[in-house]
DNA sequence: CGACGTTTATAGCGTCCACTATATAAACCG
DNA sequence: CGGTTTATATAGTGGACGCTATAAACGTCG
C-alpha cells in the first residue's frame, strides 16, 4: 500500500480559479456573488467547485489571501524611509493608487470584506486585515508618535475612508488630493528626531 | 356616490413601523433584515407590511427618510458660525458623536446604506445622500475654500471614514481624536477673511 | 487490459427569500 | 341592522441560495 498521492489530473486551474473568483469578489463583494456565478466565470459546475475549494466561504479566503499577495500595499517599503508624516502621507497615496486602479475592482479587497453580512466571510477579512493593521501600529510606535494609538487610530479610519470613496468610483486624481490632504493631519504629531 | 374616503380602522402604529424598521436597518444593513424580521419586530405579518408600506425598499425609503430626521447631523447650525476650519472640524466631532451614540446602530445610515447589494435600496440612500453632500459642497464654495472642489471630497471622504471605523466598535473617545485630527488637514486650504 | 482512485456532470436537496391570492374579521355609513 | 370598505390572518407562490448524493468519465499503474 502506497502512501504516495496519485497523480491528479484536474480540469482546470485551480489557481486560476482562484485569481478569477478574486476579480468577481472584489468588484461585487462576498454576498453579492453567488456560487452560481462563480461556475460561470470558472467554466465548472457546483460539484467541482466544492471539491477543489471546499465551500464558496474557503474559496474566498483563497481569493482574499492571493489579493494580498498580488495588491496588498508593499508596507515596509513605503514605510520604512523618511520622516514619519511623508512615509504615512505616500501610503495614502499609493492606497489611492490601489484603490482607484481598476474600473471595477474598486476600494480594499479586505477592507470592504469586513463589512460583508455573512459572518464567515467577515471573520476570515477580519482577520487578515490584522496584519497590516498591525504593520502601521508597530510603524508608528517605532517612530515615536506622541500619541501612537491616536496616530493609528488616525491612519486606519482615513484608510477606511478613502477605500470607502474609492468605492463611489471617484477618480485617482480627486482620491490623491484626498489623500494628500489626510496626510497633512500628521504634521505635528511626531516627536522630531534629533536634527 | 361619494369620492371622500372611509376612516381607516388600522390596528398598528404606521409610523413607530417605520421607527423600528430604521432600527433594525441602521443595526444589520437593508440586506442583512429580512421580511420575516421586520414582522416579528413589528408585530404583524407579511400581508399587513405590504399593504401598509408597498415593499421591504419603501419602508427602508420611509426609515431612512425617518433617520434624517431624527438623527442627522445640523448641518447649517454647525456649518454657519465661525471660521470654516474649525466649523468643518466641529461637523466631524459632531458626526462621530451621532456615529457611535448607540452600541448596536453604528455609523450612518445613510452612508452605510449607499453599499447596500440591492440596487434599489442603493439607488434610495444615494439619493438621500444628495441633500447633505449638497449642503457640505455650498458651505465650502461660500467660505472661499482655495479649491471647494477638493475640499468637499476631502470632507465627504473623512465622513465615510468615521462612519466605517465606527462600524467597527470603536469608542466615542478615539473617534473623536480621529476626528480632530482630520479637522487639522484643513487648515490652509481657505483664503484668511479681510482680518 | 483491468482495477483503482480521482474528478468530473446530472440532478436535486432543503431552506430562505421577497411577495401575494384568497378569505375572514372589524369598523364606518345609512 | 345591512352594505360597504379596509385591515387583518392563513397559506402558499416561484425563485435563488449554498450545497450534495449519485454515478459516469478519465488517467494512472499494476
Amino acid at each position: 500500500m502506497e502512501t504516495k498521492v496519485r497523480k491528479r489530473r484536474p480540469a482546470f486551474d485551480r489557481e486560476e480559479g482562484v485569481a478569477i473568483a478574486q476579480g468577481l469578489f472584489h468588484e461585487r463583494g462576498y454576498d453579492a456573488v453567488g456560487v452560481a456565478d462563480l461556475c460561470e466565470a470558472l467554466g465548472i459546475v457546483a460539484p467541482s467547485l466544492y471539491a477543489a475549494y471546499g465551500s464558496k466561504a474557503e474559496l474566498f479566503d483563497r481569493a482574499m489571501k492571493r489579493y494580498v499577495v498580488t495588491d496588498s500595499l508593499p508596507m515596509y517599503g513605503i514605510l520604512s524611509p523618511g520622516p514619519p508624516v511623508e512615509a504615512l502621507t505616500d501610503l495614502f497615496v499609493q492606497a489611492t493608487m490601489k484603490y482607484t486602479r481598476h474600473a471595477t475592482r474598486k476600494g480594499c479587497m479586505i477592507i470592504e470584506g469586513m463589512r460583508a453580512d455573512d459572518e464567515t466571510a467577515r471573520g476570515m477579512a477580519t482577520e487578515l486585515a490584522k496584519g497590516g493593521t498591525e504593520a502601521i501600529a508597530n510603524y508608528v510606535r517605532t517612530q515615536n508618535a506622541k500619541d501612537p494609538e491616536r496616530v493609528t487610530d488616525y491612519v486606519l479610519m482615513t484608510l477606511r475612508g478613502l477605500s470607502s470613496y474609492a468605492c463611489l468610483g471617484h477618480s485617482t486624481e480627486r482620491l490623491t488630493e484626498c489623500a494628500k490632504m489626510a496626510g497633512r493631519a500628521l504634521e505635528g504629531d511626531f516627536l522630531t528626531r534629533a536634527a
